[in-house]
DNA sequence: CTACCGATCAAACAAGAGTTTGAGCCTGAG
DNA sequence: CTCAGGCTCAAACTCTTGTTTGATCGGTAG
């Protein structure tokens, strides 16, 4: 309904003392992406509506008129960003398969799993907050969200058609379940996970590369697939 | 304080409708009992202590007087656990060293981490939930328990430690990112995830066999060590 | 017997949540 | 100009939450 709608509205005088840096948007916009910050860094809920529209300098009523409710506008968020990196993950994928004639090797299908999400991490993507968001989807989400994860296995079939067809030698479910060991390793990738790590490590780890990274991943999970 | 003294009190005269089978234990055993397992299932958040005196059948109070807030009530069934299961896992880790003259492979080691988590989701040691529990708080924990689980490494240090002798050909921070994926395979291991795995593959994963399992991941681990 | 004390109870409390309301503002079409 | 309609606003509303309160029960030491 309300899609793209957005009046130009280049700069409607700012109604009060806010120092109109932060009304050049429209409020829309503004809610999402205060609330995925707030959701991300805080978790869903821990942040209210009031932090919400507080953060993004809008009016309480906002979040009810423009997504209907509270939980809509997580839905919204989260169905974006799943969709975006679904759509990246699938690309990196048939772009492997591409590359080598229908046959990609594992760490090729493991490498289109990976990287989107630890390239969302960096610094400069300026996406880590929707990385984090989406990794929070998968404990703390609606159930609504759960049951989309949960049942929504077609962007996961590829991959696991894919391995199965990289490793033929291996029985269908052993690849299912080392399929799901890799994610176990992708959703630990937690704000929380890492600093646990770097004490342990008293900061041997503490590295923003993440091509070093993807690489200790890779190398690990293809060890895997390899037992 | 309030410990051990559990008055006899073999049977209260039941003071309402309550079928009389609940009622045989203390109060406070009965909350901490209900809580561990609705905390479990539906989340920290998503259980009221309403709830869980509802289910305990136990007066309201009851919690606020035991253990003084529903947070202390939190902890207090985490901080529970987590000494179980780490005081299971060093035992095995302490076994495995003594078998192999202190200097235990990558396996065993592995074994040690993995399997009291997994020997507890057996349906006939009933502690399952108190798996889900643990897992649980290490995303959706309290801040105390978010900080407990982030800085108390002295017992992964055993498991990093050990990593760090079987493999001295690896660089230290290389061991312990390598530790840090295994942890994720854990983790992971929550029941919506099972549910995705089993969807995934058309029920061909779904076993019970905790044993095959446990094999599976020590496979996977273990052949990501030898990456 | 009596006075105490821990445990339990129903009831109320205060704070915070998400949501709704109705008035007012601004823009753009007729 | 006028008016309709999308949007924003402050304020109120309703519901649930965790917590507190004061009475009451039941056993026990003096």
């Amino acid at each position: 309904m309300t899609e793209a709608t957005n009046p130009p509205s280049p700069e409607n005088a700012g109604p009060d003392a806010a120092p109109d840096s932060e009304r050049e948007a429209a409020t829309k916009a503004q809610v999402l992406c205060a609330a995925e910050r707030l959701f991300a860094l805080h978790g869903f809920q821990n942040v209210s509506v009031r932090d919400i529209t507080a953060e993004a300098g809008v009016n309480l009523a906002s979040v009810n008129y423009h997504f209907g409710s509270k939980d809509a506008l997580l839905f919204e968020i989260f169905r974006r960003r799943t969709a975006e990196l679904n759509r990246e993950r699938a690309r990196m994928l048939h772009e492997a398969a591409d590359r080598h004639a229908g046959k990609p090797p594992v760490r090729e299908i493991l490498r289109a799993l990976f990287e989107p999400p630890l390239r969302w991490s960096t610094p400069e993507s300026g996406r880590g907050i929707s990385v984090q968001f989406i990794i929070r989807a998968r404990s703390e989400g609606t159930e609504a969200m759960r049951e989309a994860l949960r049942t929504d296995v077609s962007h996961l079939r590829r991959f696991a058609d894919a391995l199965v067809g990289a490793r033929p030698d291996l029985p269908k479910d052993e690849v299912y379940w080392r399929l799901h060991f890799c994610l176990g390793m992708i959703h630990n990738n937690r704000f929380a996970e890492f600093d646990r790590l770097h004490i342990l490590s008293d900061g041997a780890t503490r590295e923003s590369d993440v091509e070093a990274l993807l690489k200790r991943m890779l190398d690990f999970a293809e060890g895997g697939f390899q037992a």
